[in-house]
DNA sequence: AGTCATATTAAACAGGTGTTTAAAATCTAC
DNA sequence: GTAGATTTTAAACACCTGTTTAATATGACT
């Protein structure tokens, strides 16, 4: 066997690179190779087709991701009070591992999150649940734990509302950091960010209950 | 003059019942011209190309949103004692009202709302800037009056944390929808999703502030 | 009726897309 | 060193995109 390295590395860090800059329909496949420095075909060899290397591309950092995000769940789940703010603040140590899988890591997997999101709906939802239900699981659990009076439909709802923050933010971080250097002198890490959103969602989850109409 | 009215009509109308379900970019002229009736070149002759199109059809809501907004931004700044809840609720009438512009008007448009910031980033945001900048000013106004001491950045973050979490919710609100009547039994209007989120993002808004490291 | 601007149409255009093919190159192992 | 599997390559494939062209049709007005 050859070496199976370099070209299939290249791909896929040129893809990454490529997706979290422009989203993943507005990438071609000459794009990629182009800046990878490999041929045309060697996608389709190497991945099958280009809804595979999009996979591959994401498989990556949620592996790392999901993997320690479990852990950090299992530490909080033998805590003996756990507050909402904890659960959140679980998110960043995984997080910011990634920036050891590759250089800038954690911002490139946060704009990938919310590009998938975005661009393919249900899709990706589809994945997380199968993949990685487990983790999920833990975190309702955890959130159900830290709000007992919040009814089981509206954490579902506040969870969503939550990811739509964290991955519409991070899919447009970049120009959120930009404004705030521009118009606040203020300069913001992705770290920064991170930070400041968390108050927000951590409020927004724990917000009192009132009665609705549907 | 010919009656100018119904293909112009027709293509808009068919255009954003098209891009609410699948976004611009993954929905063609063809596609459009097709569902409309006419012929494909008459996109062009009435509306210039396809991104003047796209203005076209988030303009007819805008006009009358915006407007309506407006109007609400300004009773509510003669009112005495302002609560952030109030603020999000004056956007609800407006909404709503866009069911008399068109049938399902009020969902479509927040569709297209969330398509088109996760579509293009950049150039809506622009465009709300500048032709609607007075009454994003007199919304951060008012926020700024229910929360005295958040400084001035943090409400520049949390106003886009809250647009987050509005455009990503509506644009999967069908989604959103059908997972909550299969698995809480619950059914859920679009006015009743707007009544889950207000809470949420007023309590997010009006979280205490703590120090940061950026 | 005839004029003229407006509107519609079929056809082609130029460029981009992901994928496939079959030949050439490369590496591994006997 | 040669056989055999693996990888790389250039080229073509079939299809789709938004836009333009030039001819035709339609309507209002004198």
């Amino acid at each position: 066997m050859k070496r199976t390295q370099p070209t299939k590395l290249m791909i896929l860090d040129a893809a990454e690179e490529l997706f979290a800059e422009s989203g993943f329909k507005d990438t071609s496949l000459r794009q990629i190779t182009g800046r990878a420095g490999v041929n045309l075909a060697s996608v389709n060899y190497h991945f099958g087709s280009k809804k595979e290397l999009i996979q591959s591309v994401l498989e990556r950092y949620l592996q790392v991701f999901m993997h320690r995000l479990n852990e950090s769940f299992d530490a909080l789940m033998n805590t003996a009070s756990v507050k909402l703010h904890d659960v959140f603040t679980s998110f960043v140590e995984p997080l910011l591992a990634l920036d050891e899988v590759r250089p800038k890591g954690a911002t490139v997997f946060l704009q990938l999150l919310g590009r998938g999101y975005t661009d393919s709906q249900g899709h990706l939802r589809w994945y997380f649940a199968t993949h990685y239900g487990e983790v999920l699981e833990k975190l309702v659990q955890l959130v159900k734990r830290t709000q007992p009076d919040l009814p089981d439909s509206e954490i579902f709802w506040r969870l969503h509302f939550t990811l739509g923050t964290f991955v519409f933010t991070m899919a447009s971080s970049d120009a959120l950091i930009e404004i705030a250097e521009t118009d606040f002198d203020e300069a913001v890490s992705l770290q920064g960010l991170v930070n400041h959103v968390i108050p927000y969602i951590a409020a927004g989850v724990s917000a009192p209950v009132v009665g609705f109409k549907n």
